[in-house]
DNA sequence: TACCTCTGGAACGGATCGTTCCGCTCTGCT
DNA sequence: AGCAGAGCGGAACGATCCGTTCCAGAGGTA
């Protein structure tokens, strides 16, 4: 457990761990039914390079959800924070909204869901994502920012609906998707807006994705 | 070439045509890369009669996909002649939008692309839904009933991203989705409204789709 | 009866992919 | 210097999946 700089053969295995988890997170983003051979040639490294770090290609996607899922709840939980600071509530939750498409978590969960089996960690970190976004949402009502029909779930539709777009090169993407993202809070602050047609989603009303197909 | 009912094997080998193609939307909808036998299962057919009747798995989805091409076409027609005839602008471009959805053309033209090799049909069905499409929006910004900086490939981008909703029967299905298109709407429908942010998607910025992969 | 269309589904062959394994390199220690 | 072993690249393996072909039989039709 040595915290010095390491060099040489250890220096450049820790750098994989990194190079590995970055190339992973980007090749089953655009493709969750993507080969693990993708990955390797993704990250510049060869098959055993990853087989040395995770024992099976489940594990690897279970961590890379994981991560997204705590990368989540860390926004959903500086958001909270803000607004019981007193900080303005249709901004903290604009900010809130553009942090969550930016770190584009939803790729990393809700696209990797099913393909995995769920262990402790993810349940209660997804229990957590929903605490914070009833308390999110709650607020948000007190405040009276939003239209009065809007439901805890609705977050995750939208979320999903924006991670849909996927094109072009980075840049572009997160252009569309910030574009799209303000039509739909277009939508969604409006105190004073005729109820939406339909019954809204409730929680849990998608908690099947996370059951393992196979 | 007669017109009269079929009978016997005759008629049963007429009505497997309508089986067979109802079953292959719903599995391709569903899933596109979905096996050519979960078809004929969803069907009650074997594969047999798969391969009489198209053949191969490619001529399949192209009729598939050009079919829904020519639905939305149609609706767009309508929506079109609708206009032209007078009738009230943003009232028939929520039914258009409505109908669209309803019919759920885009998964079964945008899921699909990528899966064969484009035809003439699909390129002339395409560039007529693209002009369909340019002439609707123009006559919607002419009545001034949208936002000023809403794009033709918005619309193909609001349908996609409605068409993400993919959840429980049929029937919640609809409800979910028509909810989040009256949101996108509800963004949409503002005359007087901010430009969004960014760069509007332009028209062909996602043509790359339709290129088969492999 | 003889033929022929249509069918179900087994079998085939190719492709894909997760995982294992072997031989090599290079480091850090003695 | 020399060695032990951690770390690695990538070929090879075995399992699975899937599109397509093929054949035997069922049932109309003439």
């Amino acid at each position: 457990m040595t915290t010095v700089p390491l060099s040489g053969r250890r220096a450049q295995a820790a750098r994989n761990d990194a190079v590995i988890l970055d190339a992973a997170r980007e090749v089953f983003v655009a493709d969750p039914a993507a080969p693990i051979a993708a990955v390797a040639h993704k990250a510049g490294v060869g098959i055993s390079a990853l087989y040395r770090r995770y024992p099976s290609k489940e594990e690897l996607l279970s961590k890379l959800c994981l991560d997204g899922l705590l990368i989540y709840v860390g926004i959903a939980e500086e958001a909270n924070a803000a607004l019981d600071a007193g900080a303005d509530p249709a901004e903290t939750f604009v900010t809130f909204m553009r942090r969550v498409i930016d770190a584009d978590t939803h790729s990393l969960t809700q696209k990797l869901a099913g393909t995995f089996q769920p262990t402790d960690e993810h349940n209660e970190a997804a229990q957590h994502a929903g605490r914070l976004n009833t308390h999110l949402v709650e607020r948000l009502h007190e405040a009276r920012v939003v239209r009065p029909d809007m439901a805890v779930a609705d977050l995750g539709l939208v979320f999903e609906m924006i991670a849909v777009i996927r094109f072009g090169d980075d840049e572009r993407r997160s252009q569309l998707r910030h574009r799209y993202l303000a039509l739909l809070l277009a939508g969604l602050l409006l105190p004073d807006a005729a109820p939406l047609p339909g019954p809204a989603p409730f929680p849990g009303e998608f908690a099947g994705r996370w059951v393992k197909k196979d």
